[in-house]
DNA sequence: ATCAACAGTTCCGAACTTCCGAACTATGGA
DNA sequence: TCCATAGTTCGGAAGTTCGGAACTGTTGAT
């Protein structure tokens, strides 16, 4: 499987960013990432809470964020790592991805406001 | 008519508002219903740029940003005033619309970093 | 080499959502 | 009353999403 792709970081839209975090699931799913917890493999990811989610849905939900810019994806060995580009995307959508986690309730460890 | 149905702030949820924003037309819509510019009447928005939406499209949208508590919708006369919730949801997001609208290069009148 | 096991992807049909023209409703004025 | 204006609802065509079953690609064992 050759380098999956991912678009440059001034190809990345907002809307396409909305829509990606606009499902909750895959909200959580790139909260988890970002907050590199699990290690970032689907396995991982898919039992993360109390819903279990289908692996072809999982594998799904990963392309979407994939494609819109927020993750970046890479085989190793028989997995595939998924971690945030959070720092690029703050750069081109400052407070953007930050805004959103933490109006979730999911901030990966900066303090809350509220 | 009786009244609209408009969420209570702490009603809204963060996917609703994402969901909302994700499609650019409707986040136009917003973005000129929050500058405050065009007196927030439907008719004002079809027409505000070089896309004409079609009346039927355009009640769908200022629908789906009011479900999502984004404006607040009241009759006066024939016509419909839309006006934006932005600073009950700044209480309760903080800092998330304005992300948004700046992310899409619209922001309503402060200054932008980038 | 062959095989099995595992991690993730693709395929495709059912269910859901979106778009927009035509028909409709509500308000105000003559 | 009847008309014009501003917006809403209906309905069907087109598009999107979800998830089970079948597939691919990688590793490790025999």
């Amino acid at each position: 499987m050759r380098p999956l792709f991912h678009p440059a970081i001034e190809d990345v839209r907002p809307e396409a960013i909305l829509h990606a975090l606009s499902d909750p699931e895959r909200a959580a799913i790139f909260a988890q990432i970002a907050g590199g917890g699990s290690g970032g493999t689907c396995a991982a990811l898919a039992n993360m809470r109390e819903r279990v989610i289908p692996k072809s849905s999982l594998s799904n939900h990963i392309k979407v964020l994939r494609e819109a810019g927020l993750i970046r994806c890479e085989r190793q060995g028989v997995e595939m790592r998924n971690h945030s580009r959070c720092s690029e995307l703050d750069e081109r959508f400052p407070g953007l991805a930050m805004a959103i986690l933490s109006a979730y309730g999911w901030l990966p460890r900066e303090a809350k406001a509220d």
